[in-house]
DNA sequence: AAGCCGGGGCT
DNA sequence: AGCCCAGGCTT
């Protein structure tokens, strides 16, 4: 049996049966896709429910408001996946009558899609022969064939690459792709692969050679920086201040409580003394709301601590991306403006 | 080629 | 504490 056949095999015992695998739908492959990017199964599983039902196709897709898509995309990160879709379905509505294409050439070209997603639109929805290459399929190529080439360097996509496109089936591309995803997920995993029960144990180089654990090889990146947030609650009335974030940085363009950023940590008492926080806030009294919180991204590590002003009748030189929203409570708030869940998860 | 962009789960 | 996840875009 060959390799490819020897994954389908597998995977028709032992597949997942998952909700975006029960169409040829373009339009609900790529809906499956973004989300999936960088994201667990089960982490998008939910936040795909929801879109299909909201937009079950590209044209109320691309008729939504940007500001709806990004509040059903909240808590998924990486928010960019969100305003690319809708660039992606407005293109699709224009350049092909609505109609969402399915050949590799064509799906690679919309915002958001890379090679991956491409072949994976393609393959799903037309059985286009487009091998994909995932994390999963990395893993799995790197220790059956032995290849301690960085998957994450130059080389290392282009050889991965070329191997991947030769091994998939003729005859099945889509089931094939499918099916070394889902061995890489759930059988070649990262950590505790299980290699004891494997289809592959007398053929894999790096099982042969004990070296399963090395492999995939990947070249580190740099380390998290630390960032110190304060963030103020200040009411007026019936209304609370928010700021709406710039571009180039986390959460670009969301909003969130007015911040100021510092170098170190800061107590409640240096907080007061910076020129930033008297420009804005000089008089007021600064309630603690809780301790120091931790929120981990990637390549950050953020600490943000959280404040209520008192006493405050308004905000001094109010900055341009602050303003005023009505709102009982912040939870409220986040139902009808854009608040990344980082917030919704340490104040209510 | 290297950095940046989130949030969550696992070891 | 570090790694990884159905990656892609920007510089």
């Amino acid at each position: 049996m060959s390799f490819s056949e020897k994954i389908i095999s597998w995977y028709t015992k032992n597949g997942r049966k998952l909700p975006w695998r029960n169409t040829n739908d373009p339009y609900i492959i790529w809906l499956s896709e973004i989300i999936l990017q960088q994201t667990r199964v089960e982490q998008g599983a939910p936040y795909f429910d929801s879109f299909v039902t909201k937009y079950p196709d590209v044209r109320k897709f691309a008729d939504a408001e940007e500001g709806d898509i990004l509040r059903l995309w909240q808590g998924l990160g990486y928010y960019s996946r969100a305003r690319n879709m809708h660039r992606a379905a407005k293109l699709v509505v224009a350049e092909f009558q609505g109609n969402f294409p399915t050949r590799y050439a064509d799906v690679v070209q919309l915002p958001g899609v890379g090679d991956y997603t491409a072949a994976a639109i393609s393959s799903f929805s037309v059985n286009e022969k487009q091998a994909v290459l995932d994390g999963n399929v990395f893993r799995v190529l790197a220790r059956y064939f032995g290849i301690a080439i960085p998957i994450n360097s130059g080389e290392g996509k282009k050889v991965f690459k070329s191997l991947a496109q030769e091994l998939i089936s003729n005859n099945n591309p889509g089931v094939y792709n499918h099916a070394i995803m889902d061995f890489g997920a759930i059988h070649c995993k990262p950590k505790v692969p299980l290699c004891e029960t494997c289809v592959f144990r007398l053929e894999c180089v790096a099982y042969k050679e004990n070296r399963v654990s090395e492999l995939p090889v990947k070249i580190k990146g740099k380390a998290s920086r630390n960032r110190f947030f304060h963030y103020f609650v200040h009411e007026k009335g019936e209304s609370i201040l928010m700021s709406k974030r710039g571009d180039g940085d986390v959460w670009s363009n969301l909003f969130e409580l007015p911040l100021i950023e510092t170098e170190d940590d800061l107590d409640l008492v240096g907080l007061m003394q910076l020129d930033e926080f008297m420009t804005h806030f000089e008089g007021a009294d600064l309630l603690p709301i809780n301790g120091q919180v931790k929120h981990i991204l990637s390549h950050q590590n953020i600490y943000a601590r959280f404040y209520r002003l008192e006493n405050l009748p308004e905000v001094k030189e109010k900055k341009e991306e602050w303003n005023y929203f009505l709102s009982e409570n912040l939870d409220k708030l986040a139902k009808h403006k854009l608040i990344f869940s980082f917030l919704n998860k340490y104040i209510s």
